[in-house]
DNA sequence: ATGAAAGCGCTAACAT
DNA sequence: ATGTTAGCGCTTTCAT
């Protein structure tokens, strides 16, 4: 009788005070220590199999939660991961935050998404925080203002784990994961070349990006390996991959206005694509027969678009699974791990009209 | 001499344990006691000058990060805040998202983003989480799922500051704002009627969310006020909004299996707009001839479909910023606040090809 | 003006 | 099998 008593008014107290359950009011309520409740609470071979029912009967009656910022304070770690994009409103991105947390889920990690919107400043701010919030690794997409690696360098130097996806960086020896850019890139302008477009030209984001060196790369191949010559006028660079207004129509009016006129496009990414195809549109150009199309898209609406958009396509949902398996692995590790994997995920071009003409 | 090595051993210690400055070590480094650190380093009154300074000066040295989970720990506040949402991977979210994270940056909260992918299951575990990891407060849009609200009842009756938008609740006294969804549905109802379309079909969500009540009433206010008797059989609900194959697919040939077919269709959501579109372009049917169509959507890309879609467009950005000012002025509240607000916001209605007769 | 000590919720080394 | 204690990083009350 005595013992149900407490147990009500460690109930009334806390709920009076709007507090969360803890382990001393089960203990106290309990008659027992705070360290033998949370023995008990972790199935403990020390405790009696009497005391551990005890324990979690109340617990599960009062529905205790252990709260999770005592036990990053101690344990320094969190079971939650961060990720560092420039932008979620970006079919890439949010497929991959999709796989990543799939994965995540299945594993009991929780996910902290941060934009850095294409800002350094913000980036650095938000690797910080999330550090400082004690993740347990982080899965980084890098900004296009980001050159200084040197908030990322600190942290990994510190031991904290990092997998960088799409946009990556030789500067950091870690894990990677990356959609094939060469072969995409190459098989666009390869199929852009079979279509009979001979004027080809690369519409890009910042040049210093990993990424945008591996497409032009690909492109340049294709079309050496179709003795096109290759023509830097052709090529343009949108510093803020189209974020910023008016970039891409800048880059579409240079190529109209060459004195030889680009008669197809390579867009190497999501906004890129869409902001190419709103500019013609703009302009009355005809698509695909005074301009052919292809595009690095992950947009699902690409059939529906005027005209429909031929385009390569990451394998956005692998390849968040594979950098989040990829950061378990190394935040789970025992031993600290020296050999560094970069893993290639193939993309896949799909022709719609807006590259074969007509 | 001696504090020098002090200063020099303490550095080396921590670096080589990988481990961020304390206010301990600054302690022991400059004899003094951490107290007297802690209120050097936030400019209490009490410390002379000259020992903040020499605190301040060496914290900077060392570049001191104050450790936020002990923060949290001690003051059970975070200074983030948590948004539940259904899905990242939707212009409208993701806008709203941009919306409160603006605020949230220049007031110096952090945004922590989880996604229910319309479970109530991961409702429910996201919240926790959150609540959790102590956020101070939750910016809400319900699942499709959910209908019992005691998860978010139980933390708000504690005290943590919810305000909810977009998919709210009537059984929680709060503030909200939400997009003035009667009259974008009225709107839209009213220009099809107007362009000549008779048998105007609502595409629309799960039948017991806020926002589908209110746009279903926009819908049947805008067909009496221009005596067109309402039939049941042109409302059309996808429980999950599209999310699942081939929902809107159904819908659309439900509508054009009709007895008598339905000629327009208005769309109550971004995945239905396009979903509708798509679905509407595979069985060939003639947009907007043999069927007009308005769509609520926060889609950029509007102007490049085929046809170009008639939109509501729901103030997304400012939706978020409204949220998050008003979920700050709970936060910050020193007394209690018992009377709330429901702000609604107007939409737009752009018409484009896919809503007028050619 | 400064220090000692307690406490936030939890775990674990060390008793017993 | 269970209890005592110390400690994670920080703030704050209470001494001095």
């Amino acid at each position: 009788m005595l013992r149900f008593c407490a147990r009500q008014s460690v109930f009334l107290e806390r709920h009076m005070k709007f507090e969360a359950i803890t382990i001393k009011d089960i203990a106290k309520a309990l008659g027992l220590s705070t360290s033998t409740v949370s023995r008990a609470l972790r199935g403990s071979y020390e405790i009696s199999e009497e005391t551990k029912k005890l324990v979690l009967e109340y617990a599960e009656k009062l529905n205790y939660r252990p709260n999770p910022i005592a036990l990053s304070l101690k344990e320094k770690r969190s079971r939650s991961i961060g990720i560092v994009v420039c932008e979620i409103a970006n079919n890439f991105f949010s497929q991959v935050i999709n796989g990543i947390e799939s994965i995540a889920y299945s594993k009991g990690y929780y996910v902290i998404i941060s934009q850095s919107h294409e800002s350094y400043e913000r980036e650095v701010a938000n690797t910080q925080y999330l550090a400082s919030r004690s993740v347990d690794g982080l899965l980084v997409s890098l900004s296009t203002e980001t050159t200084d690696l040197s908030h990322l360098k600190k942290l990994h130097d510190k031991g904290l784990p990092i997998v960088f996806f799409d946009r990556i960086t030789e500067e950091m020896q870690t894990h990677k994961v990356i959609a094939n850019n060469f072969n995409g890139a190459y098989q666009a302008t390869a199929h852009l070349i079979s279509s009979g477009f001979q004027r080809i030209a690369h519409v890009t984001i910042a040049s210093h990006l990993s990424i945008t060196k591996e497409r032009l790369a690909g492109y340049k191949s294709a079309l050496a390996d179709h003795n096109i010559p290759f023509d830097e006028s052709l090529v343009r660079y949108c510093k803020y991959g189209g974020l910023i207004y008016g970039e891409t129509e800048q880059a579409v009016d240079a190529l109209l206005g060459l004195e030889k006129k680009a008669d197809a496009i390579v867009a190497a990414s999501d906004k890129l694509s869409t902001g190419c195809l709103t500019a013609l549109a703009k302009r009355n150009i005809k698509i695909p027969d005074q301009m052919g199309i292809v595009g690095f898209t992950n947009s699902l609406l690409t059939d529906i678009f005027y005209p429909p958009l031929s385009s390569i396509r990451q394998p956005a949902l692998e390849i968040g699974q594979t950098a989040m398996e990829m950061l378990i692995r190394l935040i789970e590790s025992k031993h600290p791990i020296t050999s560094f994997e970069t893993r290639v995920l193939n993309t896949e071009l799909t022709v719609r009209a807006s590259s074969v003409k007509s």
